[in-house]
DNA sequence: CGAGTACTAGTTTTT
DNA sequence: CTAGTACTCG
């Protein structure tokens, strides 16, 4: 290649396997690293950095690596100032959004993009009060259009690189043209707040570039080796951007130094517009592209190779991968039945507790991963009962507490003046009896007289209707603003914020003494904690980069402490809990997969649809292949949804997909007084793919061998020296079990035979058989082991 | 006019 | 169950 570094070992390339080594040597050109999980890629791509820095006589700030959440970014600086020192600071390494919304600001003003510098993001929240407010103006029925029903068409085109013109030419729905027609109000309310929303922050760096070809030979010039990390997830918007950036355009051609690192296979964001097929255009885009791929895992065992590979192989659409690892064998993955979501949750709990408690694992090396948020109210109930440390990943509920959108809603205001929704927000927060009517009467007026709100604000004594007493409301109101844009200018961060406290009486509102109120006000200490971050930098620029921070950096980055929900800024000893989305990228050495039934993992809402239920099927890869030693999955016969009624649940079709042979059934029956069939069934070995390699004559590691012993209480697993009959699922738990609170004259429910009271109990050997006489059905007798009973 | 209370309807994944 | 809306009371 272009080094001849083959001579001479350094630190730089040593310890890479030869396609890793070749990726990182490709420094010119296009390059496609095709890379499976736990391949190394993270790895590579820093290696690849560090030798571009040394290789070539370019600035740090000439390298570009674009990852898909802050917390990947933050990774990879950390790893990279380890391998570069201290100029790895001056690297250009962030999320699209992060990038965008720097060069947005940079610009804003010289390229007249109706964009003022000091523009708010909006995030998810405010985007749907913005679709409703258009809604409300144009007379619309938030009943009948439902304002996230319509927003997302308007981030999926924004996506699609449509303005509201373009978008309106191609609908063909009367959903659609409605759609069209909020957007493009939606935009204008956009623009009049000085805002931006997520999908702007790509869309209008696209459309600055596109219209501005000196601005775009500048960011070529700067950006020269671009990285793109979850190239499969980049939507059109994003991949336009970096085409035109890389490729550039028949006026300004680009230096097409690219390296795009993707695995089709882990695909899992299709629903907000990323599109796989760029994998395709980028080697038409890009012709010449070398490809590596990237096969050897270095994470997991075989045993969880295996398992995944046998998931995702359902898949259609996918190249095929030959992925392997040198650690033969490993621990069996056991698969879990609970009664419910509690027992579900106890299960994990207990399982976690007894390995800490033998001391071959930390709390710390577990994760437990679900598909949908809500999902971990459960766990969280459990692990609070049984004492489990843990964290929650993901779910932003920190930043989406009132208090601390209030206070946010304060500094925006502040920032930037026309941001008219938190102006709206908190004006009457705390209450200045300042209420919707008055709000309302004043915003009226001030568009009629085409002011600005907080411009209006100043001359309210001239509003011809408003009562005195409003007017005086809203004339204290301006004076705090007044004083506090003052101190926007010349105070350090966590002083502004204190001054805010003070000034608003928000502070005293909080501070109440009411538990709650306790509790709030630990939050907003919270905010001015992380505030503080910021107390070095000029009071205005501070003030723009920790919003900036805060609307980027506010999803999967985000760890809440279990029980009181704080913000986690440290590494604790805790279990982690996160969704199947939020833990790309990550690795555990035991993972808990809960949830595996028809309906949570293949979600309801992609059953129907072949291609959403793959994007499921690569969820459940991405969720298995984080596992390093231990994996479980785990699923509920019954689950209860928003509060009330519980419903018979399938297990999931994924289950099916894993051969016995890598497999530990394991039952927990406490209530459970019985399993469904196919739970029940023998492993075949028929059943194996000639693909998968039968692990029976692969020894157990020693650290296998550990853990095992570990994970299971009962220690009747097959051995290495019995490898005869590892396939043979013997309940953990014994089944007689499940009949100890079972008696005669009990009311039991069964799923087709209705209501019913047990006649006799029957505890055999290996089933307990029970006589039931149904209301309806008649007497019945039943193998416990296979119907679906419940204690009524 | 504003605040508190009864009802309804909706629930994937995230920058 | 919860958020968000519609209605009633002070």
């Amino acid at each position: 290649m272009t080094s001849p570094a083959d001579t001479h070992s350094d630190d730089i390339l040593q310890g890479l396997n030869p396609p890793q080594r070749r990726a990182v040597e490709t420094i010119e050109g296009p390059l496609l690293i095709l890379a499976g999980p736990g391949s190394g890629k993270t790895r590579v791509i820093t290696h690849r950095i560090a030798h571009i820095l040394r290789e070539r006589r370019v600035m740090p700030w000439n390298v570009l690596a674009v990852t898909f959440t802050n917390k990947a970014a933050r990774e990879m600086k950390d790893r990279l100032e380890g391998l570069v020192g201290p100029d790895a600071r001056d690297l250009n390494v962030g999320t699209f959004h992060s990038i965008c919304s720097r060069v947005l600001r940079r610009e804003a003003e010289s390229a007249g993009l109706a964009l003022g510098s000091n523009f708010a993001i909006y995030d998810d929240g405010d985007q749907l009060n913005l679709v409703k407010q258009a809604l409300r103006e144009m007379n619309l029925d938030e009943k009948q259009y439902r304002p996230q029903a319509i927003h997302a068409l308007i981030s999926r085109a924004k996506n699609d690189l449509l303005n509201p013109m373009q978008y309106a030419e191609r609908v063909n729905k009367y959903f659609e043209e409605v759609a069209a027609r909020v957007y493009r109000r939606y935009e204008e309310l956009l623009r009049q707040n000085n805002a931006a929303d997520f999908d702007d922050l790509i869309l209008l760096t696209h459309q600055l570039w596109r219209t501005h070809p000196h601005v775009l030979r500048k960011y070529q010039d700067r950006y020269l080796y671009i990285h793109v990390d979850e190239f499969q997830d980049t939507n059109k918007a994003q991949y336009e951007l970096v085409r035109m950036l890389a490729a550039g355009t028949p006026e300004t051609p680009g230096h097409l130094n690219i390296c795009a690192v993707a695995d089709d296979d882990q695909s899992i964001y299709s629903w907000r517009g990323a599109n796989p097929r760029v994998l395709i255009q980028f080697e038409t885009d890009f012709p010449g592209a070398q490809i590596v791929l990237l096969e050897q895992n270095y994470r997991s065992t075989q045993m969880i190779l295996d398992a995944a590979q046998n998931v995702v192989q359902h898949n259609r659409l996918r190249r095929d991968k030959h992925l392997w690892t040198d650690k033969s064998g490993g621990d069996k993955i056991t698969i879990h039945e609970a009664y419910n979501e509690e027992e579900e949750a106890n299960f994990v709990a207990d399982e976690i507790r007894t390995h800490v408690a033998r001391g071959a694992f930390q709390y710390r090396d577990f994760a437990v991963m679900y598909r949908t948020n809500a999902q971990s109210r459960a766990l969280e109930e459990q692990f609070i009962r049984s004492g489990t440390p843990y964290v929650v990943v993901g779910s932003k509920k920190f930043y989406e507490r009132k208090e601390i959108k209030d206070v946010l809603a304060y500094l925006r205001l502040l920032a930037n003046t026309r941001d008219t929704l938190s102006l709206q927000r908190i004006i009457n927060v705390p209450n200045r009896k300042i209420g919707p009517k008055t709000l309302a009467e004043f915003m009226a007026w001030s568009q009629r007289e085409n002011r600005e709100p907080l411009d209006a604000l100043a001359t309210i004594d001239a509003h011809p209707t408003l009562s005195t007493g409003s007017k005086r409301a809203l004339a204290a109101f301006h004076a705090i603003l007044v004083d506090l844009q003052s101190a926007a200018k010349e105070l350090p961060l966590p002083a502004l914020i204190d001054r805010v406290l003070e000034r608003t009486g928000y502070a005293a509102e909080l501070r109440d003494g009411t538990e709650e109120g306790d509790e709030r006000w630990t939050n907003v200490l919270e905010l001015r904690r992380v505030a503080e971050d910021f107390s070095e930098i000029e009071p205005q620029t501070a003030l723009a980069l920790f919003l900036e921070n805060v609307a980027l950096v506010s999803g999967a980055d985000t760890t809440q402490n279990g029980e009181n929900g704080d913000l986690v800024t440290e590494e604790r000893n805790a279990v982690t809990l996160i969704t199947l989305h939020a833990a790309k990228g990550l690795e555990y050495p035991a993972v808990f997969i809960v949830g595996l039934e028809e309906g949570v993992l293949p979600h309801s809402r992609s059953l129907e649809n072949e291609t959403e239920l793959e994007e499921e099927r690569r969820l459940a890869y991405v969720g298995i292949t984080r596992a390093m030693r231990r994996l479980y999955l785990t699923r509920a016969f019954k689950r209860s949804f928003y509060g009330g009624s519980s419903v018979y649940q399938e297990a999931s079709r994924f289950l099916e997909d894993i051969p016995p042979a890598l497999v530990i059934n394991s039952r927990q029956r406490s209530r459970t007084l019985g399993t469904s069939p196919d739970a029940e069934r023998p492993s075949q070995p028929s059943r194996l793919p000639s693909s998968v390699r039968a692990p029976s004559h692969s020894p157990f590691s020693r650290q296998g061998d550990t853990s095992r012993a570990l994970s299971h209480p009962s220690p009747r697993v097959a051995t290495a020296s019995t490898p005869a009959q590892p396939d043979v699922p013997e309940p953990a738990t014994p089944v007689p079990a499940a009949a100890d609170n079972l008696r005669p004259g009990d009311r039991v429910m069964h799923r087709l035979f209705g209501e019913g009271t047990v006649l006799k109990v029957d505890e055999g050997r290996n089933s307990t058989v029970v006589d039931v006489l149904f209301k309806q059905a008649g007497k019945k007798s039943l193998d416990l082991s296979f119907a679906r009973l419940e204690k009524a």
